[in-house]
Parts: structure tokens; C-alpha cells; sequence
DNA sequence: CCCAATATACGATATCTTTCGTAACAAAAT
DNA sequence: ATTTTGTTACGAAAGATATCGTATATTGGG
């Protein structure tokens, strides 16, 4: 039942990821065009990359077409998940409430995102 | 003013840390047997890993002496903050928020520790 | 003093990630 | 039809990480 796949997807990946996610589907040209707005890269480069997601099963695509199609296999969700559960483990000792508490104190949000975090732990209490 | 030195500790230099960390000091033997209790790996890996995060300058150490005795010069809070932070980037869109609510929701939280986040949040909304 | 045990140093290798040049091909424009 | 443009495929190389074998030094016990 368990997901065999303990997918770790690298730093380039997940930038390519993102933009999946973000579009659910998109070309290598759609792809690199997002990711030039932030970091110098070749087309062959990202084109590559992806490439080699699709081998690693990261991706898939539509292939039919000259131009082809790719789409995430991995849920944003799922992979967040496992690496902030990752993270949890080998830099907060295990601890959720270590990170979030982190997370809290170093990085600004606004008092409607704190309100948003008062209502689930709100609803977390009372289970 | 700025650190001029964006710290990334790899995987394994991230193990090495979290027993520096939790011990202050330690040796390469010592630090060695930490690590067997997670995983397989032998001596003088450990060793090479230790020498090469010396000169990253990531450890310091006392090497007046035969066994030499390491210590971390980053702090776990500075690297846990600043890994906490890209992740915040690269993973959840820039949103603090975002990744909270993640943590919180998919990870088990005691009341106790439900309580702790509630005053956090209850100290920040009065700023 | 000599040996066994324990350290460090160092180089070699393997693997993974990232980058890019080049070739081949298809489609569109001229 | 020929050229230009845009695309994939592929291989090579550079860089980073991780692993380990071997050599060399140091120390303490016998």
C-alpha cells in the first residue's frame, strides 16, 4: 500500500517542478522560458533535465506531438510532505512544532496568514 | 554586515553537524559511533567527510593533540533558519504560512506543543 | 625497545547532478 | 525547393558528493 518510491527530487527538479505544478502542463520552451526569470540556463539544459525526470518517472509526457507535453507524476503535496517530514527529522530533531516554531519567528507573515494558522490550530485542538 | 558565506551543508555534513551540535565537542571517533547507530559507513569515510567540512570551515578543531577534537562553527539555529527559508522558497511558493500549515497538518503535534505555537502566534499579532 | 592499536593524510574511484555542444529531424517560411 | 527555425536525442565533460584502501605517524603497553 505504502508508496515504494521515495522520490527525491534534486534542487534543479524541483524548480521544474514548480513550474509543473504551477501549470500543469507544459513544454521544455514554456518550462525553460519560466525558469530564465530567475537563473541563467541553456535550453538543452533544462531540456535535459526533464528528460532525465522522465526516466526517473518524475514526469511524464505526451509525446505524440512534436512539441512534447509534460505533466508531474508527483503531487506538490506529497512532495512537500516528504521533505519537510525530512527535514523535521535531520535538522529539528524530529520535532514539528521546533520547525514551525522557526518558521514562525523568522520569517514574516501577515496577521490574515496568522489568523489562517490560529484557525487550524484551533480546529487541531479540538480533535 | 551580511554573512558573506551562504552555508550549505550537504546531507552527510548535516549528520556530522547534528552530533557536533548535541555534543559541542567530539572526535572523529566519536562522532563516527553516532552515526553507526543510523547507518553503515566506514571509519575513515567519516573521517574524509570531517576534514573536507574543515576546510569548507564548516567545523573547526583542536589538533594540538594526537585525536583530534572538532567542533561546529555554524550554529544550528543560523542553519536551520537558513534551510527553513529556501524551503520556504523553493517549496511553498515564498509562504511561511504555507509551509506551517503543512507541517502542522501532516505531522503530529502534542497540546502541549499546540499550546506553545498558539502564544507564539498570539506574541506576534500584537506587534 | 618493539609491537599493536589508533589516528590522520591522501589519493583513487564511484556515483550523482548539472551543463552544454552537436547532430538529426520536422515544420514553417521564403 | 531551399533555408530558417524550433525541436528532440545523445554523448561528453565538469562539479560535487560519498566511499574506501593504503600509507604514515603517534602513542601506550608489554
Amino acid at each position: 500500500m505504502a508508496n515504494t518510491k521515495p522520490i527525491k527530487p534534486t534542487e534543479s527538479e524541483l524548480e521544474i517542478l514548480q513550474v509543473l505544478w504551477d501549470r500543469g502542463t507544459a513544454s521544455v520552451r514554456e518550462v525553460h522560458e519560466e525558469l530564465l526569470k530567475n537563473k541563467e540556463a541553456g535550453y538543452t539544459t533544462t531540456l535535459k533535465l526533464m528528460q532525465i525526470m522522465h526516466e526517473k518517472g518524475l514526469v511524464k509526457r505526451d509525446d505524440s506531438i512534436k512539441t512534447h507535453i509534460y505533466q508531474a507524476t508527483v503531487s506538490k503535496e506529497k512532495t512537500q510532505k516528504h521533505l519537510v517530514g525530512k527535514m523535521i527529522d535531520t535538522l529539528f530533531g524530529g520535532s514539528p512544532t521546533a520547525m514551525v516554531m522557526q518558521a514562525l519567528g523568522n520569517h514574516k507573515a501577515s496577521p490574515e496568514e496568522l489568523e489562517a494558522i490560529q484557525q487550524m490550530l484551533n480546529n487541531l485542538k479540538k480533535q
